[in-house]
DNA sequence: TTGAAAGCGCTAACAA
DNA sequence: TTGTTAGCGCTTTCAA
């Protein structure tokens, strides 16, 4: 059974597509009587817009595209969970393209983009993405590309991010609130990723930062670079041994925490009596703990939430210098 | 600057479009000397097809959707990934739809498919969904639908889903012969989700069948039903103060687990040597214990990946009748 | 082997 | 106020 067209509608009419067309869309030329008549037979015979007509006709697709280097469990759902309500509430569609951690999907997901149409893309680059000349072809046809997250840092672009080094030394202040007036000696330990990433870099920097500001020492003995769940929880079990056992953690992610939450349950650490713990998170793995732990919270909600806001400011036609926009980063606990 | 067309080349080459089509698609009619002229040319001018064309003249879309009731952290990241995998495998693309919990919402979802030319749906229907009349249309018009997970148990539909009943007496099989052995007379209980709904009901059912046929009490006593993280959270936390507290606990899904992880975590249960604990998870809320909780395995990639293949089936043409399919529901621990 | 022409469904400039 | 016409870019039937 084929779908009603605009066609149909005017045969049954005896009047021409067009002024189908305008009658539907409440154009002002088109009398009352008709507009009416018009609506009224579409109504019944259910007519439907062919989007897909419309979309070749305008250039374009009501469709924003959404790339990500991984479908982690960590940030991304909510990320993905503010760009959809961002989406649907402006009448837009989602096109969710996964590049798996490779440029070469990276860069087809951009072609993609482009072919289909969409009006405007959303990115978080894969680790290994060292220049985004495949997102050049896109930006070059006028369809506004914002970054976010994972972004490349010197380029020329609209991006979201997080202020690494301000956020990690925000948390870093934190637990040296919390650990100022314990009787034992402190030891401030750092649990970060892997240290070849800019994001840890940043990271390490702010924890030092607050370190030395508050005259706390602070040599690499305490600072640790662990790059999955497994390490975290193996440095943790191996540092506890420690004769000098660190009273105060920095936890640089929710993959470490989550390493760490292993190792902190099967030593039967008491937290915070024992170890005090600030972690920067989104929020979702700090819960597991009782009394959860306290983060500063880099929340992939609000990063999904200010990309596409900027997004659709840009395909709305504003002009907006490319630069770097920080979202906040409140303290938890 | 405009994107370059097949008239372009046409022109460029003095030929007519249609063998600049047929050339691009390697037509056996062309000739080998045409056919290479013409995509040289192409490669030279950087051609693209335009997909909103091939849409429009097609009437449909290399593109599936995938209808979500809610973006939650515990299972649908993992089927996102099945499917976005499978997509990509088949150069399909992937529009998510998030219906909010809302029929309304999910009622509009479908009609977007339709609009969109969608070649097919993946349906996980909201909480209030009780009738499917709203993908009729979709059927109707020829567009395949898998519903998965939240699905309406008597419609006849193509379905994808936990057997409930087997995986929870699967689980608190685990969990008896867990226990069988222990010097302390046994308590288990088991902690459920919201009684109103079917998925509690069916794995209340498996529960107690597998109790009852290793000839152990089960009465209601022992069954709790809790329908938020915190709500768990509690019930433990007064059951643990009971004079009779349990030694083996049967947990029916990981926003559960989540409460009850809290509060072993507070009252510093030692698992499994106090408390037993089976569960029936996606995988990835027990392994922040330590030992890991063991479970049954109710995987969102498994679903999704084998809801996508059916899909695709069914997109390919295959005559399949409407049935329903069970995932295997593993054990791990 | 190639060209001509029509059409997918919709809209907008132009004419009447 | 309504109709005519052309065109978005691509494919395919039919004709040459």
């Amino acid at each position: 059974m084929k779908r009603v067209t605009i066609k149909d509608l005017a045969k049954k009419l005896n009047i021409n597509p067009s002024t189908v067309s305008r009658a539907l869309h409440n154009h002002p030329d088109v009398s009352a009587d008709m507009t009416a008549a018009v609506q009224k037979l579409a109504d019944k015979m259910g007519y439907k817009p062919n989007q897909m007509a419309i979309n070749l006709r305008n250039g374009h697709n009501k469709t924003i595209g959404l790339i990500v280097p991984e479908i982690s469990m960590f940030f991304l759902p909510s990320v993905m969970k503010a760009v959809e309500e961002a989406t649907h509430e402006r009448g837009y569609n989602l096109l969710i393209l996964h590049s798996n951690d490779s440029v070469q999907r990276e860069s087809e997901n951009a072609e993609l983009c482009l072919f289909n149409g969409v009006e405007g893309v959303l990115v978080s680059l894969t680790k290994q993405t060292h220049d985004i000349e495949h997102f050049a072809e896109l930006s070059y046809s006028g369809t506004p590309v914002v970054y976010f997250d994972k972004v490349l840092q010197p380029t020329h672009a609209h991006k979201i991010v997080i202020s690494d080094e301000n956020a990690a030394q925000q948390a870093a202040e934190q637990l040296l609130a919390r650990v100022v007036n314990m009787a034992r000696p402190t030891r401030i330990c750092g649990f970060f990723g892997d240290a070849r990433l800019a994001i840890t870099q940043d990271r390490v920097l702010g924890f030092t930062a607050a370190l030395t500001a508050a005259a706390h020492e602070c040599d690499s003995d305490n600072l640790f670079f662990v790059d999955t769940i497994d390490s975290a929880y193996t440095t943790l079990k191996t540092l506890w041994q420690q004769p000098t056992r660190p009273n105060a953690l920095f936890v640089m992610s929710d993959e470490i925490l989550t390493g760490v939450m292993k190792a902190i349950g099967e030593l039967r650490i008491n937290v915070p009596a024992e170890l005090q713990i600030v972690a920067m998170s989104d929020g979702f793995v700090p819960q597991f703990m009782v009394p959860p732990i306290p983060y500063i919270e880099t929340s992939g909600y609000r990063m999904g939430k200010q990309a596409a806001e900027l997004l659709f400011n840009l395909i709305a036609g504003q002009e907006i210098e490319p630069d770097t926009n920080f979202i906040d980063t409140p303290f938890v606990g």
